[in-house]
DNA sequence: AGCCGCCATGTGAACGCTAACAATGCCGTA
DNA sequence: TACGGCATTGTTAGCGTTCACATGGCGGCT
């Protein structure tokens, strides 16, 4: 048994496709890149021999020699939540069909450290770009000192961004829904914020103050959430004492839901005595009780924009700093309508 | 400037590292590997180096030689849903400590012929090992053609499965839940049934057929959904018609929410006419209205099961094929009680 | 006929790392 | 003193690709 008598035994490599073809191993490598000089005839022994073995390039070895990996990192913090997953779907399949990998760090804090560690962990694979799935202030931060070894897009980031972001335009959407509450003729909008270390969080925030402000309608105390139901529940609980509140506009979705119950509970009835928007547009929203008026994030849309940028500034090689508003969409449900009287 | 005269405008290699250390690159590789026979004194020169230079091992050559990518692929349907979503995270956590990378392919559809595409996606990518996020009927028939290249766990599959698998107990939870309700005095349970390509669906339908069997129950008629709030709605719409319905059992949370929003909108009290269960526990759940009784699966916990089981049989070697079942965890809430009167 | 140029293919040398083996120096022991 | 053995380091040869360049054949032009 010599070295060249047959492959069995091991995985098949391109000399042996060649051997079988009758031709070169660089004939080989040239029908496997679509290279244009390469007779018919010719390619068809190559391709029918690749088959013949089931023949599968070595990638590690392309890489190694083409200093491209064909991969992108994608960093996240919570994949859990509705949003960063379905960003995370429409990344990959945009990514496929763009012809690259996708290969994930999940954070597990938020600060600048961990941010770090995920960035060299993707950097140690070698990906051809970053997609930062990190809508959190202080994420941003930590990004603007990693970043420049290779690109980087951040998704859903706020302007502040040091990188290229797309990003829904949160101030538009909050001011939309307070708009639409003010002109249902409430008084004025109460607000369940998001954490304040989210960008999302303070563009609401911002755009449900700006909106109040020009109307010259008194602005309410915030009311501090962190996202989740139970946040929302306890401000609902705050807000069910308070006979004046008659509109909320939660920063999110799953407060929103929160808050319905403690109103419910509270006996307070939706929305004849108190409307109630979200933000989002998650699935369940229109199963609400009732269901849900809120601003609908197309996340899908929005990773998919995201990728293409990176793939844009990898393949064309421009380090020029975009910034994409994907402008969201009101949504009317049940949940609001005028006040009462 | 000769070739060997400093990095200067190129990624510094191991070379550059061990010129500098004034030691071979084979040192500098043995350091690299914690080899045990490197003087300590020598280690540290190379280590300076190395930090000097900001020296990264080319991972594309290490995979090249050593013939492992310490990469592992993920194959997933739907990552938008609770369930999957957080697995991911799980098994992201646990491959980093275990030393492996992620990397994702997400199903399209999800017939054998997807599936095989995402296999050959991860292979192409040289991964060591896949796991598969799709507890569905239709992927486990894929899966027993495509692997055989490289170990495979399935997670969330049931025990049809040709591969090692971990998954929650279903039948167990389903069980759980119904006997609960039949405790409570309720004479049968209805069930809204997910899509029966699903395992999952199908293992808590013969859970809560299995219980109400054993009981000497009737067996209502089925209702199908396919996991929406929607569709848990529309079968709301028809239960709330039958007056004899006072328990309902749903596949899972979303369809109990839009069940929940049925029942309300149609009259109906929960729990005092209907009680209603769910299963999964998703994070919202305790904040339905009212909050739901559900049967809690540890989704992170059943990611980490299952990669810790992929990384047994591939640095194990062996092929063996156990099979994991996680138990559930029944979790009492304000939507079931005993029937009136 | 002779020559130029293009097309199709082959040859050799990287790419940056690890594995295998060789070489060196130092120790203790016979 | 000589020698075996161990710890430490160096040398060489791949791993499986692509790249740069060399080669050979063929047609069209002068």
């Amino acid at each position: 048994m010599t070295a060249d008598s047959s492959t069995i035994g091991r995985k098949p490599v391109m000399a042996d496709v060649a051997r079988l073809a009758g031709v070169s191993h660089q004939t080989v490598s040239r029908v496997l890149n679509d290279s244009p000089n390469v007779k018919d005839q010719t390619r068809d022994r190559v391709l029918h021999a690749i088959r013949e073995l089931d023949y599968r390039p070595n990638s590690a070895a392309r890489a190694l020699v083409t200093r491209r990996s064909q991969t992108l990192g994608v960093v996240s913090f919570d994949t859990t939540l509705y949003g960063p997953a379905s960003m995370l779907y429409g990344i990959e399949q945009a990514a496929r069909s763009a012809g690259y990998f996708v290969s994930i760090a999940s954070l597990r804090s938020l600060d600048a450290r961990s941010m770090q560690e995920a960035m060299e962990r993707l950097h140690d694979q070698a990906v051809e770009g970053v997609l930062v799935l990190a809508p959190q202030i202080s994420a941003v931060g930590a990004l603007a000192q990693v970043s420049g070894e290779v690109p980087v897009v951040a998704i859903g980031s706020g302007p502040q961004a040091r990188v290229p972001a797309v990003a829904v335009d949160n101030k538009a959407g909050a001011r939309a829904v307070t708009r639409y509450l003010l002109d249902l003729g409430h008084r004025t909008v109460h607000h369940v914020a998001g954490p304040s270390t989210w960008l999302d969080a303070q563009m609401r925030l911002a755009g449900w103050r700006a909106t109040l402000a020009e109307a010259g309608a008194a602005e309410p105390a915030v009311l501090a959430g962190d996202w989740s139901a139970r946040s929302g529940y306890e401000a609902g609980l705050q807000l069910a004492e308070d006979p004046e509140v008659t509109a909320v506009f939660c920063a999110n979705d799953h407060m929103a839901l929160g808050l319905l119950r403690a109103l419910n509970e509270a006996g307070r009835a939706i929305p004849g005595d108190i409307s109630v928007a979200g933000f989002d547009d998650i699935p369940e929203a229109s199963y609400f009780t009732p269901p849900l008026t809120t601003v609908r994030q197309d996340f899908g849309e929005l990773g998919r924009r995201g990728l293409e940028l990176l793939v844009e500034q990898i393949e064309g090689g421009v380090r020029v700093r975009p910034r994409m508003l994907v402008p969201p969409e009101l949504v009317l449900r049940r949940s609001t309508s005028a006040p009462r009287g």
